[in-house]
DNA sequence: ATGACACTATTTTAGTGA
């Protein structure tokens, strides 16, 4: 099972790009954020061209999440308990097992940016990360727990193109990093650096300055999945294939991560 | 120090993103 974590930055004015992606890597899952579309203007047809069903937590404007499968989907949850003011920022879904791994329960997220320490967000976000806590610590039944996405804050300092340089500004805080680490302390492993515990990788860059090319990056996109789910993890794949311009098409300011079980 | 780029609706400028 090929399975994704995806902030596409605008669903309707990525669609073409996500299409050359799918065909491209022919992901069984994928979880996307930042849709920017509402449930009933989501464009089905070219996810269902290619075998996908597609399950969405939309709104207006900002915000949004959905999960692409081409295997068996059932929605279990849409948005986060308590959590409804900050927008629609969760998804999770049933996905039937395939080969050797049984069924998968899989969440996406698009947690706050906070935009800076001091704005009136930032303690939105810590508020937020501890109903995601809350929420995390409730969910391992014992079988594969998923969740991927855009968790907005950069775990370690190898993780910012800055380095420790960082440390304090905004994703890089203590408090952020607290709060991020209080979700692996529910039982889940970054799947990323299970298979690569020392090596730098971004999966964001900002799209001024030519950040991509200067490699001013961050690592703020991550699978994170329980025991159940880790141990049958072969690969994880960082796309930074995917920042570049495809056909002409321009890329998110985020590329897919994606992770290979057994 | 600032802006830079891309998206959407609050649309021809402003707000947000990270």
């Amino acid at each position: 099972m090929r399975i994704a974590t995806w902030n596409v930055n605008g669903l309707r004015a990525r669609i073409d790009y996500i299409v050359h992606w799918l065909k491209s890597r022919e992901p069984d899952v994928v979880g996307m954020q930042e849709l920017k579309v509402t449930d009933d203007e989501f464009p089905h047809e070219p996810f269902n061209d290619l075998g996908y069903t597609v399950i969405t937590h939309g709104q207006k404007g900002w915000n949004g999440v959905a999960i692409a499968s081409r295997l068996p989907i059932e929605a279990t949850d849409r948005g986060l308990p308590g959590e409804a003011d900050a927008g629609a920022r969760l998804i999770r879904g049933r996905i039937a097992g395939t080969g050797g791994i049984g069924e998968v329960s899989f969440a996406t997220a698009y947690c706050p940016n906070g935009k800076d320490i001091g704005h009136a967000d930032f303690p939105v976000k810590l508020k937020w990360y501890d109903g995601l806590r809350d929420y995390l610590a409730g969910v391992d039944g014992g079988g594969p727990f998923l969740i991927g996405g855009d968790f907005n804050v950069v775990p370690e300092p190898v993780d910012c193109w800055r380095g420790a340089a960082a440390d304090g500004t905004i994703f890089c805080t203590v408090d952020e990093r607290g709060r991020y680490q209080a979700l692996l302390d529910c039982g889940l492993v970054d799947l990323y650096r299970r298979v690569e515990p020392d090596k730098q990788a971004f999966s964001w860059w900002d799209y001024r300055g030519g950040a991509f090319h200067r490699g001013m990056g961050l690592r703020i996109d991550m699978l994170l999945g329980n025991e159940a789910l880790a141990k049958r993890v072969k690969d994880v794949v960082i796309d930074r294939a995917y920042r570049y311009k495809k056909d002409g098409l321009t890329s998110s300011d985020h590329v897919p991560v994606y992770a290979d079980l057994d």
